[in-house]
RNA sequence: GGGCCUGUAGCUCAGGUGGUUAGAGCGCAACACUGAUAAUGUUGAGGUCCGUGGUUCGAGUCCACGCAGGCCCA
């Protein structure tokens, strides 16, 4: 057992990454957050859920800000009294994995199947994707991430690929998910689809000129009038099914010539249009005028209509290669219509644009496909790129130079030229804009449709709204707006990838569609596969093996067997990795193939926290599952974390090399400043701007400070044997102790409610300013002689108390922030466990004063004017000043806490000035909350005429308690007096509140201002003779003897503040003169050490 | 193009329901203290509250339109 003597050990100059170490060590070795966990079992759960990160990248500043968050939560939740399970979880699907394994193996998309096998490539996914797991570990580690490791739900096991089965299994019963087409990104070249990210990849948009043709379609009901349409890619217009207008813009016949063939025509623009075609100078009209190089034309309008008037209108298509499956060539209504370019009248492809498709089917038209024998659809140009055999004129064309044959002609010349030969071209122009290319063939794009399974959410848009209100977002602005608004205009989910690494799609089809089955667990299954092997279709059941891996290829190799006999076959695609990690609550658990009681008990989550950047990811995707198929929320509470910026507010790259590194910086500063620093400069939602230097700065201003505190605490407890004791009650302490008291619980109080509120930066910064300000900028600076002075009396021993009393409540206050740091404190402290495993502190009521606390406020502010005034007059502190002046009305705030100011400022007395004293010169001025909705418009009028007052006019009003002004009697509560001046003394004020000092020196005063003086020139010699501050000496002193007079009533003084055992007064001047008096004054100063026989 | 967020001192940020002298910390400067001393304290300088217009007796705060930056989506 250490004696506590021995306990109060320091710990020397700050150094937070050497201590924290040893903190990690001894939460290893004592399973802190094991025994945390334990501690709360079976008590109320807390129910968090952790949003998997991929471990295939390093972990950034990012994850550790959003951890943070986490963490502080889980750990206040626990220290409240909660079972708080956390189980760390990996995303290992999706595109960025295959993309690094792509380039480390150095092949392409294309290359899988033929290069690659399908079977290869997945397990260098697989083994890929773990990649960073130890640097993520370490990192989660190393910030004291508390979350278990041990036992991660990983998205790619088997037991978590059931869960989503058969969820997809719900959806599908539900009919929730079914089969479409969707217009994707795709390069023909390359004969793949390409995902967003490939288009976004630097150099994928490229200028490019193409052709860009207006054209004329013929109106059914009148063959004079003609639809303009406007398109840069004519290559399109064999699949023309619609043509789109604006509903609300106005649109224009116009009576022109046909600028090819001079025939007169009439067609139809939007208004907003006409001046891009139509010149503004008059022309005669006549075919004579027109001029093919300017593009001028004459022209006539005719009438003008709105857009919605020409919905339903019916017009000729260009190219009748094939009859549309329905209403086709008709106008619709289309908001996305502009007037930036073109007619105002958009072409509609559905099998070539995906604002296209959109709008076909909205209105019911049909695409322009054709059919192969099998009955499959298909659109006009294949997946080469190339004209199918039904457009004849073209047929086999490609529609862009997708082989790099030198001898290639563009189609979409071709088009315009048998355009132009029959009459329906309008106008030809080349377009310059920006076009995506695929990043591996260096070839345009095609939009194209692409066979995509679908989770119907535009049919749960109600649902979904309804229960997002039920969520508590923090911030409440993403709820209601990016996530909200995104949620009621919400499409269907494209599941679909058609990739390899992923969670496969299980559903099986016969060739022709006929039958179609989902398989929504491995049992049903391996009972499919028997079914299957019993027709003659399989000749083995993969799935019986216990260790069945149901990714792809084994997956696809499974051939099912339908009602008619024939087989079915796996749909090709994986699913979007979103759905994987929506999955989670469930399929963390293997739900509902086991456990399904601890997840009733864990479904929803209380709290779950991520960046913005997740709102249309997991904060989408949780929510969907767990309202289409729970009626539920996922998660009853949302803290959104912003970004982390760089200090120049930019987005942090390994391009720009601004990228903080994580691990490196808790090196440095430690883990404590990180967490703290990030959490504290804004609020959660704010994108932070990081910036290493404000980082620095906060382990030196608050870590600094209440280390200090600690060290100074420690220095005088080891002293002294402090041993912990209860606190005693308030009313037996001194007044400064209550104050910091009440001070504490009202952290307290703040500090939790900061907490509850799941605002930790408000937590931060009530700790910091709680901390800086209030424990060592003031009770500990006032208190310090309590510490050391005299013997171990009840006074020295409250302030040990009291100040460790203090220290333990703000260890546990900090200890979710800054776990680390806290834990050394309570350590250090003397308290026994962990304080992550202490109970949150409870206020003491007991202890709360508030009136002490605003006396305290009035005294520090008006210490601080008086300070300036100090600062003003010259007169340094040491020398003690006979009065400080103060209005009456503070006497009441002030009287009790005098002494500390008296001590503070080194004065004699108080005086308090009479409200009506005439020293004070006072100014009158309107209360404007109470008298602005009365006086209006007069109020200016009013204020002047306060200004206009005497001084004996306002202090008769004071007097009075009344002013008269225009027939009307105003109350002094309807006014403001502020003492303004106090005429002849030295005075400050703030805020209405005047303060002046009395700076007159009396003989009596100078004298002891003296003894101060030579006190601390004696000091400093001690000092510099390196003198303990405990030693005792003896003193011979030197001074001119007029000094030597005033000081000796102070002799005792003197002797006792330097602890000189003799003092001896030199009659004269010894040979050496060591010091300055005053900076003037010869001084002698003579120290021995006086050694005490034993 | 749409949705959302942000814009206050050199930097990072506070500024319930509108109230007339806009605050803090850091940084900077000066000083003090010298029994927390590689610590501590005090004071000071520093602002077109992004802009324009409006509502109001009164706008950093409310409204409109812009500007700049950011995120997400097209």
């Amino acid at each position: 057992m250490r004696t506590f003597a021995q306990m109060w050990k320091g710990l020397g100059a700050l150094s937070l990454p050497s201590w924290e170490k040893e903190v990690l060590l001894r939460w290893r070795r004592e399973k802190v957050f094991q025994t945390a966990m334990e501690r709360r079992r079976g008590a109320p759960t807390f129910v968090f859920y952790e949003g998997p990160p991929s471990a295939n990248g390093r972990p950034g500043i990012h994850h550790v800000f959003a951890r943070t968050l986490k963490d502080i939560v889980c750990r206040y939740k626990t220290m409240k009294g909660y079972f708080v399970p956390r189980r760390a979880g990996w995303d290992t699907h999706g595109l960025p994995v295959e993309l690094a394994v792509e380039k480390e193996l150095g092949i392409q998309k294309a290359d899988i199947g033929p290069k690659i096998s399908i079977a290869e490539y997945n397990k260098a996914c697989r083994e890929a994707v773990m990649r960073y797991k130890d640097a993520w570990d370490e990192l989660t580690e190393r910030m004291g991430y508390w979350i278990d490791l041990e036992k991660p739900y990983i998205t790619f096991d088997r037991s978590y690929i059931e869960s989503v089965w058969y969820l997809l299994q719900r959806f599908y019963e539900k009919g929730l998910l079914y089969r479409d087409y969707t217009i994707q990104p795709y390069s023909p070249a390359a004969g793949t689809a390409l995902s967003q990210h490939e288009l976004n990849l630097p150099g994928a948009y490229r200028t490019t000129r193409d052709p860009s043709i207006t054209v004329q379609f013929r109106s059914r009901k009148d063959p004079q009038l003609y639809f303009l349409a406007w398109t840069t890619t004519p290559w399109t217009l064999p699949s023309n099914a619609a043509l789109a207008v604006h509903p609300d813009y106005v649109y224009l016949e116009v009576e022109t010539f046909q600028p090819y063939t001079r025939e007169p025509i009439r067609v139809i623009l939007a208004e907003g249009a006409l001046r891009r075609y139509f010149s503004e100078s008059e022309l005669p009209f006549t075919p004579e005028a027109i001029d093919l190089r300017t593009g001028r034309l004459p022209y006539r309008v005719l009438r003008s209509v709105r857009g919605s008037a020409l919905v339903e209108e019916r017009y000729e298509p260009l190219f009748r290669y094939v009859e549309p499956e329905g209403e086709a060539w008709r106008v619709i209504p289309a908001d996305f219509v502009t007037l930036e370019e073109g007619t105002g009248i958009v072409h509609i492809a559905p099998t070539f644009g995906a604002d296209d498709l959109k709008a076909a089917r909205k209105h019911g038209v049909p695409p322009i496909i054709v059919r192969d024998e099998n009955g499959h659809p298909s659109p006009l140009v294949d997946r080469s790129g190339r004209f199918v055999s039904a457009v004849t004129d073209f047929a086999g064309r490609y529609v862009k130079n997708y082989t790099d044959d030198p001898a290639y002609r563009p189609v979409d010349e071709d088009i315009t030229q048998n355009l132009r030969e029959r009459g329906l071209l309008f106008r030809k122009e080349v377009y310059e804009h920006n076009y995506p290319h695929c990043w591996r063939t260096d070839k345009p794009i095609l939009y194209y449709p692409v066979e995509a399974w679908f989770i119907r959410t535009s049919a749960m848009r109600e649902k979904l709204s309804a229960l997002n209100r039920q969520i508590q977002w923090h911030p409440p602005a993403i709820g209601e707006g990016r996530f909200g608004n995104w949620l009621e205009n919400v499409e269907d989910w494209n599941l679909s990838r058609s990739r390899f690494w992923g969670i496969p799609l299980p559903i099986w089809r016969t060739s022709d569609g006929k039958y179609e089955r989902c398989i929504g667990s491995f049992e049903e299954l391996r009972t499919a596969v028997d079914e299957a092997i019993a027709a003659g279709v399989m000749t083995t059941n993969p799935v019986s093996d216990p260790n069945f891996d149901p990714h792809r290829p084994y997956v696809d190799e499974i051939v099912l067997v339908a009602p008619d006999g024939s087989p079915m076959y796996r749909e090709p695609d994986v699913i979007d990795v979103w759905f994987d990690s929506g999955a989670m609550p469930y399929a963390q658990l293997h739900y509902p193939f086991e456990h399904a009681e601890t997840f009733e008990q864990n479904f929803p989550a209380d709290f779950i926290a991520e960046g913005v950047d997740q709102t249309r990811g997991w904060f989408y995707t949780l929510h969907v599952i767990a309202a289409a198929l729970f009626d539920s929320v996922a998660y009853k509470r949302v803290l959104v974390n912003g970004l982390v910026l760089d200090k120049d507010g930019n987005k942090m790259s390994k391009r720009l090399g601004n990228v903080v590194e994580p691990m490196q910086l808790m090196e440095k500063y430690g883990a404590d400043p990180t967490r703290w620093y990030l959490v504290s400069n804004a609020a959660p939602w704010e994108n932070v701007r990081f910036d290493e230097k404000r980082l620095a700065e906060k382990v030196r201003t608050f870590f600094g400070t209440i280390h200090n505190a600690y060290e100074f605490f420690a220095l005088y407890a080891r002293i002294d044997g402090y041993e912990i004791s209860s606190l005693p009650a308030p009313e037996e302490l001194p007044l400064i102790d209550q104050w910091i008291l009440s001070e504490t619980e009202k952290l307290t109080d703040e500090v939790t409610a900061a907490y509850e509120d799941y605002f930790p930066t408000q937590a931060a910064r009530l700790i910091e300013d709680f901390v800086i300000e209030k424990l060592s900028n003031w009770y500990i600076r006032l208190n310090r002689r309590r510490f050391w002075k005299g013997e171990k009396d009840t006074d020295k021993w409250a302030a040990f108390t009291v100040l460790h009393y203090v220290l333990k409540r703000v260890a546990q206050l900090m200890a979710p922030i800054a776990p680390f740091y806290a834990e050394l404190l309570w350590e250090h402290l003397g308290m026994s466990d962990s304080v992550h495993l202490s109970d949150f502190p409870e206020s003491n009521p007991a202890y709360r004063k508030a009136e002490l606390e605003v006396s305290m406020e009035k005294v520090r502010l008006i210490a601080s004017l008086l300070h300036s005034l100090r600062k003003k007059s010259g007169i340094r502190v040491r020398q003690p000043l006979p009065q400080a002046l103060v209005p009456a009305s503070y006497r009441m705030w002030l009287e009790p806490l005098a002494d500390i100011l008296l001590q503070e400022l080194n004065l004699k007395t108080i005086t308090y000035l009479d409200d009506h004293s005439e020293a004070v010169v006072y100014e009158l001025r309107p209360n404007y909350r109470i008298l602005g909705p009365q006086l209006g418009a007069r109020m200016p009028a009013f204020a002047a005429y306060l200004r206009s007052l005497s001084q004996r006019d306002i202090l008769q009003v004071i007097e009075t308690g009344q002013l008269k002004w225009e027939e009307e009697t105003y109350p002094l509560e309807t006014l403001e007096i502020r003492a303004q001046a106090l005429s002849g003394w030295l005075h400050a004020s703030e805020n209405g509140l005047t303060v002046a000092l009395d700076t007159r020196l009396t003989p009596e005063l100078e004298a002891e201002g003296w003894a101060r003086e030579l006190i601390h020139l004696i000091q400093l010699t001690r000092k510099e003779a390196g003198l303990e501050v405990t030693d005792r000496i003896q003193l011979a002193l030197y001074l001119p003897e007029a000094y030597q007079q005033a000081l000796r009533p102070h002799t005792a003084l003197i002797q006792q503040e330097t602890l000189a055992t003799t003092l001896h007064w030199l009659k004269a001047p010894p040979d050496s003169i060591n010091g300055r008096f005053l900076d003037t004054i010869p001084l002698h100063i003579q120290i021995s050490q006086t050694y005490e026989h034993a």
